[in-house]
DNA sequence: AGCCAGGAAAGCG
DNA sequence: CGCTTTCATGGC
């Protein structure tokens, strides 16, 4: 365990970093070392691992970036005890993956990543996420291996449509290099909008910018600003929720009607809610790789 | 208010 | 290997 630079250990109870990493929140972090992955948080460097249940290792140094990244300062029990008690779908996401966390990550990079998202499937939003980052993304040596920041608005920017075209973005080139332009330019400002304590005004806020609907920017709010409430609905909590949950059953049930209904059941820690079910529902019953062909079943 | 373009790749037969 | 499916947003 040793020998490839300094780590650290921390004690973690309720923690799964595999599924915290790859369950749709975040798209860059490759496997590397002993079990282990290896990325970034803004401009640092980490590796992470867990050898076991009880134990998290970082890169040394990294603990408090690392913690503060992976949720691990949230109390699973007040988070739990808060979910409606008579729902037993959700009980049984929960049952399934407890030690899911929800990330905290830099804003911008949540931002861009969740713009170059729409449309498409995780294994997509990492090539793409992936690819910009090799591209225009400062380098760090780690563990005898590159690891690329995510680029700043301003290197996107400077980058220009075309390039970011090239990353294989397609038309989300456009919206994300009007994103980047805005913020480098000083239009709007990702650290005003986090000093938004209306979620309202955030969501708001959020949506100003081109290609960032209501499913994107509750994403955003979610794992770039830290607001747990927000239950981001996609195709995946549309199909959950109106095969379990029988006020939005039926197929005519329109998008905000579903998105009122969650807002209001799952209440203020129904992010983590959407995460065990969306987590529950691509995972828990095919063993890889399919994207899950559910429909029919109960 | 509902319809549809638009981009790239994973999944299927 | 080629055909179908997957996906959220915005603009009409």
């Amino acid at each position: 365990m040793k020998g490839i630079g300094a780590t650290a250990r921390i004690a973690v109870e309720d923690f799964d970093l595999e599924a915290t990493l790859h369950s749709g929140q975040v798209f860059h972090w490759e496997p590397h070392g002993e079990g282990g992955f290896i990325g970034t948080v803004g401009s640092i460097p980490l590796w992470l691992a867990q050898p076991e249940r009880d134990a998290l290792e970082v890169t040394a140094g990294g603990e408090a970036v690392a913690k503060a990244y992976l949720g691990l300062g949230d109390d699973m029990r007040e988070i739990w005890g808060s979910f409606p008690g008579e729902d037993e779908t959700l009980r049984r996401a929960v049952a399934f993956s407890p030690g899911l966390r929800i990330v905290r990550q830099p804003a911008w990079e949540c931002l861009a990543t969740f713009i170059t998202s729409s449309l498409k499937q995780v294994a997509h939003i990492r090539q793409i996420s992936l690819a910009l980052r090799r591209r225009f993304g400062e380098r760090h040596l780690l563990r005898g291996r590159d690891v690329h920041e995510y680029p700043a608005p301003e290197t996107l920017a400077a980058a220009g449509e075309t390039a970011l075209r090239e990353c294989g973005m397609g038309y989300r080139a456009k919206s994300l290099h009007r994103a980047a332009l805005r913020l480098a330019q000083g239009e709007a400002s990702l650290e005003d909008l986090a000093g938004l304590e209306s979620n309202a005004e955030l969501h708001e806020a959020l949506c100003r910018f081109h290609g960032v609907g209501d499913k994107i920017a509750n994403c955003v709010m979610l794992f770039g600003f830290g607001r747990l409430n927000s239950f981001p609905v996609d195709v995946w909590m549309s199909r959950v929720l109106r095969r379990n949950y029988s006020a939005v059953a039926g197929e005519k049930t329109t998008p905000s009607r579903v998105q009122e209904f969650a807002d209001d059941h799952f209440g203020p820690y129904g992010g983590y809610a959407q995460q065990y079910l969306f987590h529950h529902a691509r995972c828990g019953r095919e063993p890889k790789g399919s994207d899950g062909r559910v429909e029919g079943r109960v």
